[in-house]
DNA sequence: CGCTTATCCGACTAGTCAGGTAGGATTTAA
DNA sequence: TTAAATCCTACCTGACTAGTCGGATAAGCG
């Protein structure tokens, strides 16, 4: 498995509330209803989205959790990031500051790692497929062939 | 982490068999003193290569492996898949028999899975690393000679 | 024929973590 | 003031990763 449950339920999530066409926050229970997924486990996760701005909540009755910014602007590599610890391909992966990838198998000049060209192909994969996706366009998708989603019912 | 130590310790085993000029197996011993890896937990890894016809054996005395096929021909997609038990981006990707993906939540009409989009290109984007780089190829990076090469996900 | 080198095979295990539960504290609208 | 909601911390549990171990089998060699 590439990713855990937390990206899974974690993408639902921003696609529900991406899905709400006017501002009105959403409370969690009505997503983890909609999506039949548990609720305080959701809780955990929405934690990681709003830590990473990208959602906002609003707290008390009638409360919720509302996108940071449009659909359109949050892409999903910024979500999954969120969500899972991490996304490299490998252990050996460490994310240095300045954002480039790097071993820390030896890379001397006698025996390169042998499998950092692979891995760096495979995360450019992932990262460009994550990246090349937002949340408002897999709200399209979710609303192509639909004509109401159950959530929008409720309110 | 996408992979597991299965996926990295498997590569480096078929790029250190690749390596080798002539026919002559080579003990596992003799790669997991090399690589620095446990060897009994290598042989693991290599009985699923060989039970995906990646590799051959020989054994008794002055036996070990080989690659079942030139270097050139094997790429990585086979080999990760030979490994890890499912490379599919997500539990709810079941591989049908054709090879195409689909999602075992309600993709009816009232609700259409609306991540399926995304793990489908994640997991293109992944497969086409993984097949567009063979055994041969990483070969030849290790051993110095494409160091500078594409290290970025080319096309 | 033993002896050594190797692959093969299955059982077992410590540690980690995903996935989820539980309980309560806090904030806010009506 | 009460109900609806977020927020927070701790805990649990089964599965899985990353091994170890002991031995069976097979092949080359003197």
């Amino acid at each position: 498995m590439l990713f855990s449950t937390k990206a899974e339920y974690g993408v639902r999530l921003m696609v529900e509330l991406g899905r709400q066409p006017d501002g009105k926050p959403v409370s969690l229970a009505a997503i983890a209803e909609s999506e039949n997924l548990p609720l305080s486990y959701m809780e955990h996760l929405v934690a990681k989205l709003r830590n990473a701005d990208l959602v906002d909540s609003q707290r008390g009755a009638h409360g919720g959790y509302t996108l940071a910014r449009p659909a359109a602007e949050i892409d999903m590599l910024e979500v999954v990031q969120a969500l899972e610890d991490t996304i490299a391909p490998m252990e050996c992966f460490h994310d240095t500051p300045e954002g480039r990838v790097s071993c820390s198998h030896q890379d001397d000049a006698d025996h390169a790692c042998a499998t950092k060209l692979l891995w760096t192909r495979v995360q450019g994969g992932v990262n460009k497929a994550l990246s090349g996706t937002t949340v408002a366009e897999l709200v399209k998708f979710a609303d192509g062939d639909v004509r109401r989603a159950s959530l929008a019912a409720h309110s």
